[in-house]
DNA sequence: TCTATATTTAGACATTGTCAAACATTTTTC
DNA sequence: GAAAAATGTTTGACAATGTCTAAATATAGA
């Protein structure tokens, strides 16, 4: 049995042809895509596809915590298919967004702050990423 | 002599009219305005000043150091005239950003790294901000 | 002043994202 | 089981953000 399948169902989404072909694109990748970028990849299998049930799905999805928006680059929001708590770190030169384990770093002090209430955090590390 | 003529002339920028409205009113609030905020307020001063030139002297600003452009809210790129290194807090409810100094929280670990040259750092935290 | 350079402008264009209406599916009623 | 109603899904058209170009305007230097 699919699993993209049974995964949606147990958010209570309907698995449409159109929204199987998304989740089956966003969650078989490990890159940050935007959803025009999403829609570019999928259109190859479903070509009929309209922008916008690419958007509804992928917006969807976020909803039901399957997936998480990011607002990691200038102009548009990526999609991670990693939604455990992690940081990320962006290359200046290409743009390429690198998820960076929760436990490569450590943040301290957020509880100590007055007035306000922190529900999540993140550190974002910009910089060159070394070829290995 | 007026402070933001020297400052813009100190890194090369000639204070054209058009220049001196969009620098003195970045440089005299604290909050993180988008381009077409920035734009609709300098406006109130100086009615003809076209979209174009808005961005171009904030790019301008941004360019020369004296700006830096955040990529915290989806959809826009917003305007610090905070250049020191600091943190943001965004409230989930209103999208309001809030400045959270350098010192309050501390960052470890991003010294082994190993493949990334970290150029800069910032948390970014998301919850509600508690009224006082 | 004349000339070269710099700046501003309106509008065209590209990209990202949303929305109301069209369309399809499921459920209810008989 | 068919028709009607309610619900869910998809779509094309539209709005917002940002960049670019070519023409007009302003400024600086000889």
């Amino acid at each position: 049995m699919n699993s993209i399948v049974s995964m949606l169902r147990e958010r209570g989404i309907q698995p449409t042809p159109q929204r199987m072909a998304v989740a089956e694109f966003i969650f078989g990748i490990k890159s940050h895509l935007s959803a025009d970028q999403v829609l570019e990849q999928v259109r190859s299998k479903c070509p009929t596809i309209s922008r916008a049930t690419v958007y509804n799905t992928l917006n969807l999805l976020v909803e039901k915590k399957l997936l998480k928006a990011q607002v990691l680059k200038e102009g548009t929001v990526v999609f991670d298919s990693n939604v455990q708590q992690h940081h990320h770190f962006i290359d200046e030169e290409t743009g390429e967004i690198y998820d960076i384990p929760w436990e490569a770093l450590r943040v301290t002090g957020e509880k100590s702050l007055r007035n306000f209430r922190v529900r999540e955090l993140q550190v974002i590390l910009r910089g060159k990423r070394i070829k290995k």
